[in-house]
DNA sequence: TCCATAGATGCACATATGCGCAGACGTGGA
DNA sequence: TCCACGTCTGCGCATATGTGCATCTATGGA
């Protein structure tokens, strides 16, 4: 995973300069790609990827309705959250001794809905 | 990553039926799920995720000058293609010796503009 | 026909990831 | 104060993932 910067036979010999440089000012460095990247990985569990929607659906859940709506173990559904939480990307409020979560970006709320669209008109591939 | 259905524990005891069922029938299904998350997924790598967005701002771009965008050796840039490829969401077209890459999908581009305007106010986490 | 080049592929290995289990923590009721 | 319940956390293991290396294929030029 670790990145180690080649020091010759990729960057110099570029068969359109241009180009090359062109996208290499435009696009993210490789701290903004990893912090992307990492959004993304979030999203690319199952299990993460339904807990968040349906915490887009309802808005706000507690841990164990959460598994059962997503039909796994509280433990399993626990760990999600925890990483989910460290991201930023759910909030939590307790209320005795139960715990509610709901999302708490904006913008991964659009992330969510963007592709499930797509996805409904061409099925799984 | 394999789920196995639990039986009990977790689907009955709910504290908030209405919202479960609720969230139950409005989630994806497990299969769509893992369709979902296995888009997001191949954007969960720093170096795919450079990629792709290079090919976003440039349009098409030969292995060995993606190699040189990303400052990546060239057997990871092909690695990394191929799974997109598999995907679907890059298309190849031969020209000569050299095989330029594209996006294939415009959906890909939406998920790829969104997050990046959002971790530009933010920064990364 | 032979060679150089662009890229693809299979294999191997280090690392990352998901999840189950056992136990800890905090809260509310008796 | 003690216990039950909801949730969190650390640990361990099985598996998945990313990448380098060596090799193979395909195309174009000599």
């Amino acid at each position: 995973m670790v990145q180690h910067l080649p020091s010759d036979s990729c960057e110099v010999v570029a068969t359109d300069p241009d180009k090359v440089a062109l996208a290499r000012e435009r696009i993210p460095s490789p701290s903004e790609a990893g912090a992307l990247a990492q959004m993304f990985k979030l999203l690319g569990d199952p299990n993460r990827a339904r807990i968040l929607y349906a915490l887009l659906e309802v808005g706000e859940l507690c841990v164990c309705d959460l598994a059962a709506v997503v039909e796994v173990p509280e433990t399993t559904v626990s760990q999600a959250l925890r990483l989910l939480r460290t991201a930023g990307v759910v909030d939590n409020r307790r209320s005795g001794r139960m715990i509610f979560y709901r999302l708490a970006d904006a913008h991964v709320r659009m992330l969510l809905d963007l592709p499930r669209e797509n996805t409904r008109h061409d099925g799984p591939r």
